[in-house]
Order: structure tokens, then sequence, then C-alpha cells
DNA sequence: TTGAAAGCGGTACCAC
DNA sequence: GTGGTACCGCTTTCAA
């Protein structure tokens, strides 16, 4: 308490210990360790017996600070939740498309918390990482694109680069990458698998009402209703978080309720398997009573009984075109601006058909 | 391309050029940014009007470098997938505890290759993080001990930490934290609630053979067997993967080869997912004909029809034990090498009952 | 081939 | 209160 040296500080060695030590100078040190510049056998050895003895490792900030080699391109991803979400499976692909590269790349989560969100991209622009990627979830579209555009530019001040992931794109003028699928296409036809399939009476749980990716996906329905001159009813929509928990109540209560329905066109996997187990309860039998649809095919679509007819989202490969997206950036300087490609890229999304539609039932 | 200077670099504003551009010293401007020194509000007015302006941000390697106030503690969270493992729950246990104090965690991904671990490890130990969290999937204990051993004494070296959370402790001596769950005892209480439902014919489906978790749950069956007096088949025994597909192959295989069996015991609830699948489409009956447990309770186990009785692992909270350990351990010195605490935990585990088992059926 | 020294961007101590 | 300035640990000219 009363020392002065606090003895929490074991005293990393520096370059300066080993040149010491090996009897040689810190330039010398320095160039076996880059490894960029001829050093004679015997000095190398020296210092790599040093290096050893005292187990020394280059401190990353000071190598980053003296502007060697640039240090390993790291790449930050924020996300809301790494469990489940699907968009931990966008984080994989960066990560992979990362680590073929040679380059670090970090997950940070922010619990759908703004404030946090802030102080990781604060945090990672201080960092020097080469790109921070947002991925998914976004709400207020006032609030929102002001505070995107001020990260995009911040960013961009700070020599780094933001990427929109799943996220609606900014103004053209905001130097900023956007990665997304084709939320609507696959939206429109999968309402449309099920209204070709006969069904007229859907249930709709989109998600939640403030999520843009909700209402997209809500809007392309009412296009395919519309196609198939099938009259839309508001009534039939429930809105709810995208968890399994909505899925199990929302379908619990439309039961209790009386309302008819012979489909359900659920926002995500993971509400439909909620809605499944509440018609399961119910003692409906799906797909023969009821038809279950999804969005996402993440692995659990075909882990469920019956395996569920849902839309695919490429969610790996969004990650590998994000990083991609910031290499080509680091590498053209700002070529991006004016080539079409590498702005603004939409991913395409497909029905995969499994098990969980069949015809509506004749009577009910 | 015959530019001498790249195009890439765009400047990023240093302290210098605001300390320039409002009329004051460098000192100054550090002062007003640090917030932790008393000056006059026309100065530091001046200061931030031109902050804002440039948009500057301090360098975090260079203020880290100059070690002025300690930066914000990071620590990193390594793991094979963040995807769907039960590990990704450990992580975000991690993640909660850290921005509750105010720190960054970050987290990195192995993929299950071990040079991978060895880089980020180093580039961790690099960075100066507070502690180096390692989840899950212990293989070799041979070269895993001596690898453990020189992460654990490098970081050390480097004024950081190691934690081995799910993973065999290390030595007494080596300056290592494990935070652990009491494994054989979840197994043996699982098995045992098999074996006191009356089933006597249980396959069996520990994991990777090689895995330390699946082993130990593994012999804990064994003794659980023991304990009730039933002999234990070896052949009931079906190594494998912790995943849903060799869930599904192992029971497929088993029905096809008219091995006789009355309930299954997963090392995994995303195994027993699997399982169940199989003998759905067997035509079997869960829990009428064949009892299924698993092991982890994610929260697929209770999504899953029927709801899947399986083993409770508090992985968030193991996630709170680990950082609390960094934390700890940071603050005190090194305290922990005497204290009987801190060096070595285990959280308990417990079964939950669901669904999904009943008494062997009469016949069959 | 090797060594000396000038920064990189900040912080903090020491004067004024 | 404010301005100089000596470092932090490392890389990289520039000489020797």
């Amino acid at each position: 308490m009363s020392q002065r040296k606090p003895p929490a500080a074991p005293a990393r060695a520096t370059i300066r210990d080993v040149a010491e030590r090996a009897g040689v100078s810190v330039a010398s040190v320095s160039r076996v360790l880059s490894g960029n510049y001829p050093v004679s056998d015997d000095l190398r050895r020296r210092v790599l017996k040093v290096v050893q003895d005292l187990d020394y490792v280059t401190n990353a900030h000071a190598r980053s600070l003296a502007g060697g080699t640039t240090a390993t391109p790291t790449v930050a991803i924020l996300l809301d939740d790494v469990t489940g979400s699907a968009f931990a499976h966008v984080a994989k692909g960066v990560e992979d498309a990362a680590s073929l590269r040679g380059w670090l790349s970090l997950v940070g989560t922010t619990g759908g918390d703004a404030e946090r969100e802030l102080a990781l991209v604060e945090l990672m622009r201080r960092q020097g990482v080469a790109a921070v990627i947002l991925l998914g979830g976004a709400y207020d579209m006032h609030e929102y694109r002001e505070r995107m555009d001020r990260f995009a530019r911040s960013l961009d001040a700070a020599g780094s680069h933001l990427v929109l992931v799943g996220r609606p794109p900014l103004d053209r003028d905001v130097p900023v990458t956007t990665v997304n699928y084709d939320n609507d296409g696959g939206a429109y036809a999968m309402a449309g698998h099920l209204l070709s399939a006969g069904h007229r009476h859907i249930l709709v749980l989109p998600g939640p009402a403030e999520l843009t990716t909700a209402q997209a996906r809500l809007s392309a329905a009412r296009r395919a209703f519309a196609t198939y001159g099938t009259p839309f009813d508001p009534d039939m929509v429930r809105h709810g978080p995208y968890d399994y928990g909505h899925g199990f109540e929302a379908v619990r209560a439309c039961l209790a309720g009386r309302v008819r329905f012979t489909a359900v066109l659920a926002g995500t996997d993971v509400v439909a398997a909620g809605a499944m187990q509440a018609l399961r309860e119910a003692g409906l039998r799906v797909p023969e009573d009821v038809s279950v649809v999804g969005y996402d095919d993440i692995p659990l679509a075909s882990q469920l009984t019956p395996q569920l007819t849902t839309v695919h989202v490429p969610y790996e490969e969004m990650g590998h075109v994000a990083l991609r997206a910031v290499a080509d950036w680091r590498r053209g300087g700002d070529v991006r601006r004016s080539g079409g490609d590498g702005g603004h890229q939409v991913l395409g999304t497909h029905v995969v058909v499994r098990q969980s539609v069949l015809p509506p039932a004749p009577a009910r």
C-alpha cells in the first residue's frame, strides 16, 4: 500500500533489455525480430537466445506507433448478441475470410444498446482498426441515419472504414459500404410459395414493427398477396420480437381467439419453431393441418420436425463479401466511389422447400 | 501506382494539429481531453471546437505507450466457433460482466485450429490484454498441457493472465485460473436418471473420444451403471463429433443394425436433437418408445418436441466467474496463489427434468 | 553488417 | 492555468 512501485506491474521486458543483455544495439534486435533486413547469423542467434530467455514480445502499441510493418490488419465486428443470432453466421463468415488473409478479427457485442455500440465504435476507431462492420438490427430511421452518418465520417477521418451488413444503406456521399441480401425478393417468394399452394388464410408474424427488415418482409408479403389477388387482412399480422417465445405466444393466442388460418408465415426460423410448438401443443399437425414457413435458413430449420421450408439467406457469404469490401477499400484508395460495385452489394436469397408446407386441408 | 505517397493514408489528425489550430500547447490539449486537470473554460472551449472540426480522436496506441490513464482493460475470449456452440454462452457471460465494469471484451475464433489459436494468443499478448480466456475443447493431454503451460507463462511474463474455461486444470505452479463445471456430477446424475426410470439398454453417444469432457462424461456414466448394478456394454457406446449429424447417423445406424435400446444418453443437446430426428423418421416416438436425454441445456433443449430432459450447465455464469477471476487477479497482485479459491473454480450442474424420458415400454 | 539518433502520438512532470 | 519537454517502446534512416 505504501510502496511506490505497484508490484502488480510485472515489468514486461523491452527491446532495450534484450539489446543490453545480448550486448547489441536496439536497432539490431529490431532487425532480427522484423526479419526484413540482413543480419549476421551470430548476432541473430545471440538475440534470439535472449528473446527466448526473457520471453520477450514486441509491444504492439509501440510497433504500431512507430509505423513499422503495418500491424496485422484488424477488423471489428459489432453485433447485438453472439448467441443464436443469425448474424453470428455473418461474423463467422468475416472471421474465416479474415483468417484466410492473415488478418485478425474481433467481435464485440452491443446487447442492442446504442450507448455500448457508440462506445465500441469509438474504441475501435481509437484502436485503429481497418474497419468496423456493423451487423443487423436497424430501428429508427431518423436517428439511425444520422448516427451512422457520423460513424462513417469519423471512421473515415481516422483512416478506417464502416461496413453495414443487413442494414439500410446511407446516402451516396457517405463513406460507407453496405452488404445486403435480397430481403424483399425472399419474402415475396416465400409468401408466394404459400399462396400458390392454395393458402388464403395466412397468419403473418413479421417480427418487430420498428425493425426495417421486418417492415420490408411484411410489405413484400403484401405485394405477393396482391399478385395472387388475395385480400390482405391486417388483423392476421402479429408483430413481436424475433424469438421463439413470440412465435409460440402469438400462435397460441390466435388459436385461443379462434382466428382461422391454414398457414403461418414467420419472420424468422426461430419464430417458426415457436409457432410449430404451439400448434403441436394444440394437437394440430404440421404441415397436415397447418403449414409453417420461416426465414433465414439457419441450421435449426433443417433440424426441426418437420424440416422447415424457409428462405435461405447467405449469411456466411455476406461476411466474406464484407471482408473483401474492406480489403478492396484499403487497396483502392477511393476508387469504389466511382465503381458501380463495392459501395452497395446485394446478395440473392431463395426459398428452400422442405417439409413444412402442404396445400390447406379441405375442411377447417 | 507511381505515386510516392499512397493516397490510402488519409493522415489522421494528431494532437499537435489540434494544438496548433487552437493556438495552444499540446499539453493543454491533452489536459482538456483527459479531463483530469483544471483548465480554463475558454481554453477548453477552443480546444473542443477544433477537436470537433477535425474529428480528432486520440491514438490508442500512443496513449497506451505513453502509459497514461491505463487504457480500458480488455479481455480476449478465444473459442472454436461462435455459431451455435454452447461456449458462445460463456462468451456472452464474459462480455456482459466486462461491459458492466466498463471493460472491453473481444472474441476471437480459432476454428479448432491450433496454429490459429497460437497466433491469436500471441497477438493478444502483444496487444497487452488484461487476460486471455480460452473456452472449451481440449484434446491431447500431452501436447495440450505443454502448450497451455507455455501460454500461461508467456502471458504472465507480459503482465497478462490466462484463464481456462471448461478445460482441464494445469499444475499448481502454473500461473493460470481455471473455471469449470461439475461435468462428472452432471453426467452421473443424468445416467442415473435414466437408470432409475428403469432403462437398462441405453445407447451412449458421449462425443469425440479424444475430448476430455466426453471422456469424463462417459466414465461418469459407467459409474452410474455400476451403482445401479447394470452391466455396461461397450458396444452401446458410439463416439463422434458433438453435432446434430452425428446424433442422427449414430441412431440411424443402430436402428438399422437392430441394436436394442430403450434410451439414448447423448453427449450434448444438439446430438440429442439429431438422435430424436432419427428416431422420429424411423417411426419411433419420444419418449413413449425411446427416451432421450442431452447435456448443456442450451435454449434448443426447451424448444425441441418433446422438450428435452438434460443437464444444466451454467455457461453464462462461468463467464461471469471467469471475468471476476481476472479482475481479482489484477487487483490482488499474486495473492491468489495462496488463497484457496481463485485458482480453480468448479460450478455446479444439475439435471433438468422435462418431457423426453419415460420408463421403458414393456414390449420391444 | 552494425550502431546512433530522430521521430511516431501522447502523457505528465517541471517550470513560468 | 499554461507551455516546454523528457520519455513510453519500437522502427527506420543515416553513418560508420
